[in-house]
DNA sequence: CTAATTGTTCGGAAAATTCCGAACTAATCC
DNA sequence: GGATTAGTTCGGAATTTTCCGAACAATTAG
């Protein structure tokens, strides 16, 4: 198949999946464009060219994806234009994030047996409903393995590109 | 502090936190509600006084909340009404889904790995640019090792529950 | 100095999501 | 049979998200 048509068509399929992780279409867009467009990356105009959007979604969605450690830009000597590229460290960026979200459902998760086990303390008394805590526990210890089985790689590949 | 406050307060965070995977601020509170329920569970109108919702949201939510395996219902003989309660599986369910959206995701890296090796074959005759295949070779170690970490970790919850 | 390039900011239009109430169904109760 | 319980379905109102274009910098080019 034409590489070109190959291409569009990653860029839709990989951006719909993107669309997953809580970005907007055209954000989602604009990330798979650069992924595919590899280390000599994009210019603003050649994304508002290419995904056929204004000027200031580009621009707000860039932002979005700089603050998020998604997306970085260089720049050359003499040459006004950024060359907007995918994070080099993306990969450990998404793995920072999973690991705190799951750092905060841990807490959260703590804070909810606990609840459970003061209700349990009380209805004790008048031998009344039990919480069953199992629930809890078995998220707490996947939460804790998944968790760290990511931190191990996540060292890994740092110690790798030092 | 009060344990019908702290509940109250409990089900916002954690409603907050659910929104977070797709699910929308009511159906998050449902979740968030039954959780906090235990195994006795909560009925049609108590979730409807509980949440101060219309009772077509919650009718709606509860069915979405079903058929993506999250909650699930019981009957009590001569009582017509629905207690609905977590999915006991819901921790299995989860992990399913995860699995299920890293095995796509490595699909679709193979495909942009494919497409890269294809872009330098083509290019290497006119000594053009080449795609650099770390990004997608460290992306698809990553979620090799995760995904297994969470299919181990729920093959060793399976085999405790049988 | 004037024009062109490279964007950013702001207000609002368009679209999608979320939620509600009114009307309806289906089963049970009296 | 009529009233009550336990919900579902449907149409649309309210809110939020997403996107755009016009106007506005700010830098460089001629």
């Amino acid at each position: 198949m034409d590489l070109e048509i190959q291409r569009k068509n990653l860029i839709e399929e990989l951006g719909v999946h993107l669309e997953g992780d809580h970005l907007a279409p055209l954000a989602a867009r604009i990330l798979s464009t650069l992924i595919l467009s590899g280390k000599k990356g994009m210019t603003f105009d050649q994304l508002v060219c290419e995904l056929q959007a204004g000027k200031s979604t580009i621009s707000n969605h860039l932002d979005h994806l700089q603050n998020t450690n998604r997306v970085k830009y260089f720049t050359k000597t003499g040459d006004r234009k950024r060359y907007f590229i995918v994070d080099p460290n993306l990969v450990l960026n998404v793995m920072e994030e999973m690991i705190n979200k799951w750092e905060n459902e841990k807490k959260l998760h703590l804070k909810i047996r606990e609840y459970k086990e003061q209700c349990n303390k009380e209805a004790e008394e008048t031998a009344d409903f039990q919480f069953d805590l199992e629930f809890q526990d078995d998220f707490l210890t996947f939460l804790e393995e998944t968790s760290t089985a990511v931190k191990k790689f996540k060292n890994k590949i740092l110690s790798r590109n030092n």
